[in-house]
DNA sequence: CGCGACTTTGAAGTAAATCAATGGGCGTGG
DNA sequence: CCACGCCCATTGATTTACTTCAAAGTCGCG
């Protein structure tokens, strides 16, 4: 987790480019670059621990970030991946308390951090800002909802098919595919399962010909099917073999 | 889900009284006011689904909402119990999409509406209101968190310990009580539990002498010993009894 | 007092975790 | 180019914690 000294010009135009900010005023994101830094973490660092205190807003410039909460037993739930362009750390800011999860990187990544006073500030100022902060924070609490959504059900196999159907594309009701952020082991502690388990429900909806399994690409042939699954709580069993 | 006419005096009034619109200008109030309406519900009434279009914010001026998935197994995760003075709503309303959780009252209640272009055009304007609906953003995410990290361990024995140990006051180490906001049927949906489960495990920790149970009244006696048993995955058999 | 909602208790079945071992993919280095 | 190690994924056998089903018990309240 090293420094990475830029100067507020890039890191200026590095934020203009990141998704949510790009509609801010350019004296806003100057702003905002003085009260901010790159650092690069490398593959499987820490970037913060749970309980550590909120200094900055984080955003993912390259590379991804796991936030986890370490569940004692050794086994942990996946609370979020942060790809490029997305940005973590926001609620706990916001309010000035500590982090609720741990952050690791899972690639060697290069991180933006804009400081929390500078943030605050700035949002109180520009409304367009507070605005894009509020986008963010609702997407999270809708990220979250999904999550549960997915993660609660009692049935493994609900919460796989729950999850493939969730990536559905909005528009089409027809076929689709659909590339893993992360290794199944990730995927899987996501779902609140292990990664054995994933392994065998996915062969399961294979066997179903509900979907096609190829490393970490999932085509999904019979989303119909899928949801028929879904609802009926198909026990892993033979129940709907034909 | 009767609508139930006040004038906008009285409306504004009650939103002035409401936790986070405490801080704002007259004239902001007055202006949500005019966009806003109470209605009542009747216990178990539902007053949205999943999937509805997200036109109002809610606010609860009394009684109290579930919001909860459902599982299709008939079974349900309680993802949050809104009472007296808290908002529910806001996310999907900001990003205009469809409500992510069903809600219903657990008894009867007053709730008030604020219309979505007011709220929306309000908060634009006002710096300050953006920033209350920012800071209830954050707690919601900050309490989904939570909801996650007491709602996934893999025993049901740290979902309870967890849960009991989230309710500790942050200032003292010693003993405390925690009233149960709801039935215990809904508190062990929200630990997704059955009843009969969390039933065992608060009589377990009875056993041990960690916990003390009167109706919905739970006496922490010894929460570090309730500390250690979340630590220590203990499962639900003899393994801690002397 | 007696009804309904909530809770507790018991017995049984099962889905998923765990343990353990093999297999595949990929990069490094001989 | 193959050999080795590492990580990820798969597969099988075993165990058990939790759900489910069923019934009795408790509480509050009209």
């Amino acid at each position: 987790m090293n420094a990475f000294p830029l100067s507020p010009t890039q890191i200026s135009d590095i934020l203009s480019r990141l998704g949510y900010f790009r509609d801010l005023g350019p004296a806003t994101l100057r702003n905002l670059a003085q009260g901010a830094r790159q650092i690069t973490v490398r593959r499987m660092e820490s970037v913060f621990n749970k309980g550590d205190p909120a200094e900055a807003l984080y955003v993912v410039v390259s590379g991804q970030v796991k936030l986890y909460l370490s569940q004692a037993n050794r086994s942990e739930k996946v609370v979020a991946l942060v790809n490029h362009g997305q940005s973590f750390g926001i609620a706990s800011l916001w309010l000035g308390l500590p982090h609720a999860a741990h952050a690791m990187a899972k690639s060697d990544s290069h991180l933006l951090l804009v400081d929390r006073q500078t943030l605050i500030r700035q949002a109180r100022q520009d409304s367009l800002l507070a605005e894009c902060l509020m986008t963010d924070l609702s997407q999270r609490v809708m990220d979250l909802m999904h999550d549960l959504e997915s993660c609660t059900p009692r049935s493994s196999l609900q919460r796989v098919s729950c999850f493939l159907l969730q990536h559905r594309p909005e528009s089409g009701l027809g076929d689709y595919d659909i590339l893993l952020t992360s290794t199944k082991r990730d995927i899987a502690a996501k779902l609140n399962l292990t990664q054995e388990t994933l392994s065998r429900m996915f062969q399961h909806l294979s066997r179903e010909g509900a979907i096609q399994v190829q490393g970490r690409l999932i085509r999904v042939l019979d989303s119909h099917k899928l949801a028929e699954i879904n609802r009926l709580q198909c026990p892993p069993g033979e129940a709907l073999s034909e």
